[in-house]
RNA sequence: CGCGGAGUGGAGCAGUCCGGUAGCUCGUCGGGCUCAUAACCCGAAGGUCGUAGGUUCAAAUCCUGCCUCCGCAACCA
């Protein structure tokens, strides 16, 4: 057993019912620069990422394509073990929620806690709405009617199992009490006490009887496990916790840091200790919810052809450029935003400007100079002393950020360097010591100082650049001691570099070009996305299920009217809805709509509309919605009522 | 009065906890250099730090009100 001290560090485990995309990217390349950063400081690391694969979702989708959940979850899967080898992410495990460890596992630590008293058997209360076939708790109600419909719910009950998390709000305080770095960074800690906590911690439903797949009560076989204690849990089943041998537990456990985006903080940072506490296991050090990447032209969406696959981005510009964008872009925590252009301008400026080519002119001159062969020769000058003092700034100042896991801060400190070694460049002007014999010893002590600096920049971007870390290495011709991390702090420590031929780490990009580019790929995905919707509805149509065609006669029962907009007002505490007085003929009615966003009361007033007077009426936000108007999705974004002004209001439209 | 985040030169951000010359990157303009990937280095222009008050010798920073934007939640007839 080795005496090395231990790091554990985890994502969440990812739901396959669909391809991930690049925020899930973002947040395993930081767990993975975490992992690589702690490596090289000597630490012994587990880096554990992996699938959640139960649950009613995935359950649905894999009926509509037509297999079993375990044949969908594995497509899926496969897919995301290649994204990360394509990525470049170093996990050292991956679990899968259906692995049976873990399965075994969960219905161990099920049970312990049902024996202990924890979990219980109960029933979920809630009210069910038969014409709309839709359970509701007790909040959802509006004035104790259904959300939907507006119309009388009936009381039901489905036999349940809860966990007593209502017992663990008090240990739970105490505990951030007395770990101040538990939720990170510490914003999100007031949200959770005064959004959760302190209004008072109801119990958990933690089985379904309404779908299958799931891990079964092994004391109730009706009963699947539902999400939490077979997701969560999936941290310390991975080490081997509840099973024969958890010599990886009792190694790893409890864990450094929970990598987890700031939707699931409360996931992490409420049910999951409790569970722990449950359990008497000891609960991990830290839970870091960081920020998510958002998209410059909105979220992403399949019809709006943005949908930005890291895979392909890969592919595109380099596993590494991605890496370092990711990293270095969004201040870690924060919201960040991505665009083609940001991704572009970073490659072009910090990582082919800056960094390619101090390494590509300083290779060049210690192979025209010198052969390759660099050593320090000891002539001096105080110009140097200012490279070195960048040099030990830098050094001191990442290791800091990283160890709060600020990459973006770590790596503009790795970037002053690479600027300082450019300007010490200018300064030195090698090429004009390179014209006088006399000064060449001076020359080579310049040419090994950049190498030095070369060196450290190389050994701080492992955690982001593995690859190109690893190619500059080799072609400053390094030994393993002068790439260890222990020596990146001593400037001057190697005794010679022998320098490889200089080449184009990364070429630069003809951004207007590129974009453009882009943009035509944008659009012809948008088009192809456009006829693969008109197929899936063509394709619906003729399905069965889908109740697409409709007879004369059904059509026959909808009461199409001209109506007249007599009155609008925004409707209170609801920033979609518009609601519009109507006249229909002789009757006046009230709809409420979610146009706001596109129209105002005042264009509204006066003009005529078609309506489905005899809709079922329904109650929403508070208005008596009776009928619906008839509009348009004119796009994505944009949606126009049809206008009928030429009409007389109450007439029949057909 | 649901919860939270944010408003700082053309763009993106830091600085705000612990008041005291407003900083960085990109872009623009001018200059330098030629070792290098039309790269690199230097210089300049450009900001009443959302707004109105208050505290203070002094406010981007502390306090109060207001406005705007963005997430989440809600809503989507």
């Amino acid at each position: 057993m080795s005496d090395k001290k231990t790091f554990y560090i985890t994502t969440p485990i990812y739901y396959p019912s669909d391809n991930l995309h690049i925020g899930h990217a973002y947040c395993t390349v930081a767990a993975d620069a975490m992992a690589r950063f702690k490596r090289l400081e000597g630490y012994d690391v587990m880096f554990l990422t992996g699938t959640d694969e139960h649950g009613q979702k995935i359950e649905r989708k894999a009926i509509d394509a037509g297999k079993t959940p375990k044949q969908y979850v594995d497509d899926i899967v496969a897919g995301i073990k290649s994204l990360w080898e394509i990525m470049g992410i170093s996990n050292d495990r991956f679990i899968r929620t259906t692995d049976d460890y873990h399965v075994a596992a969960v219905q161990k630590m099920f049970k312990m806690m049902y024996d202990k008293g924890d979990i219980y058997k109960s029933e979920y209360e809630g009210w069910y709405c038969t014409p709309c076939e839709s359970f509701w708790t007790e909040h959802q109600l509006v004035d104790g009617k259904c959300p939907d419909c507006g119309r009388e719910v009936e009381k039901t009950k489905e036999e349940s199992y809860f966990f007593r998390l209502s017992k663990y709000q008090k240990p739970l305080e105490d505990y951030y009490a007395s770990h101040p770095d538990f939720i990170s960074p510490p914003s999100r800690l007031n949200e959770m006490l005064s959004n959760f906590i302190r209004p008072g911690l109801e119990d958990l439903c933690v089985s379904r009887t309404s779908f299958k797949w799931g891990i079964p009560v092994t004391f109730d076989e009706k009963h699947v496990i539902y999400v939490w204690v077979d997701a969560l849990s999936n941290y310390i089943t991975a080490l081997g916790w509840g099973s024969d041998d958890d010599s990886l537990y009792k190694k790893y456990w409890p864990a450094q840091v929970h990598l987890v985006g700031k939707e699931i903080v409360r996931f992490h940072t409420i049910i999951w200790p409790a569970m722990l506490m449950s359990i008497d296991e000891p609960l991990p050090e830290m839970v870091f919810g960081h920020g998510w990447l958002l998209l410059a032209g909105g979220k992403m969406s399949k019809s709006k052809g943005n949908v930005v696959d890291p895979r392909v981005l890969c592919e595109r510009y380099g596993t590494d450029a991605i890496r370092y964008f990711l990293l270095r872009e969004v201040p870690f925590g924060a919201d960040g935003v991505f665009s083609n252009e940001s991704l572009i301008n970073r490659i072009n400026s910090d990582l082919a400007n800056d960094l390619g080519n101090l390494v590509s002119r300083t290779l060049t001159m210690a192979d025209k100079y010198f052969d390759g062969k660099v050593s320090a020769s000891g002539v001096v000058d105080p110009v140097d002393d200012a490279l070195k003092a960048q040099h030990s700034e830098t050094v001191t100042n990442y290791t800091e950020a990283m160890e709060k896991m600020l990459f973006s801060n770590a790596f503009t400190e790795v970037f002053k360097l690479v600027s300082r070694a450019n300007k010490y460049i200018d300064e030195t002007m090698p090429w004009k010591l390179a014209k006088d014999e006399a000064t060449m010893p001076r020359l080579q002590q310049v040419i090994y100082n950049l190498c030095e600096a070369i060196r450290a920049v190389a050994i701080l971007c492992q955690p982001a650049m593995p690859d190109t870390s690893g190619k500059i290495l080799s072609l400053l011709g390094l030994t393993e001691e002068s790439k260890a991390w222990d020596s990146v702090g001593k400037f001057g420590s190697t005794v010679a570099f022998t320098t490889g031929k200089s080449e184009i780490l990364f070429p630069r990009i003809d951004i207007e070009k590129e974009l453009e580019k882009l943009a035509k790929e944008e659009e012809k995905r948008k088009a192809e996305a456009e006829k693969a919707a008109k197929k899936a509805e063509k394709k619906a149509e003729k399905h069965p299920d889908a109740a697409s065609e409709v007879t004369i006669d059904e059509f026959a029962k909808l009461d199409l009217r001209v109506a007249e907009i007599v009155g609008c007002e925004p409707v209170k505490g609801a920033d979609k809805l518009l609601k519009l007085s109507l006249k229909v003929g002789d009757e006046s009615r009230a709809i409420a709509s979610s146009i706001r966003e596109w129209y105002t009361p005042e264009q509204l007033i006066g003009r005529k509309i078609i309506v489905v007077a005899n809709l079922k009426p329904a109650v929403i936000r508070g208005v008596e919605s009776k009928g619906m108007l008839l509009a348009c999705d004119n796009s994505d974004t944009d949606c126009r009522l049809i206008f009928a002004d030429d009409c007389e209001p109450g007439k029949k439209v057909r």
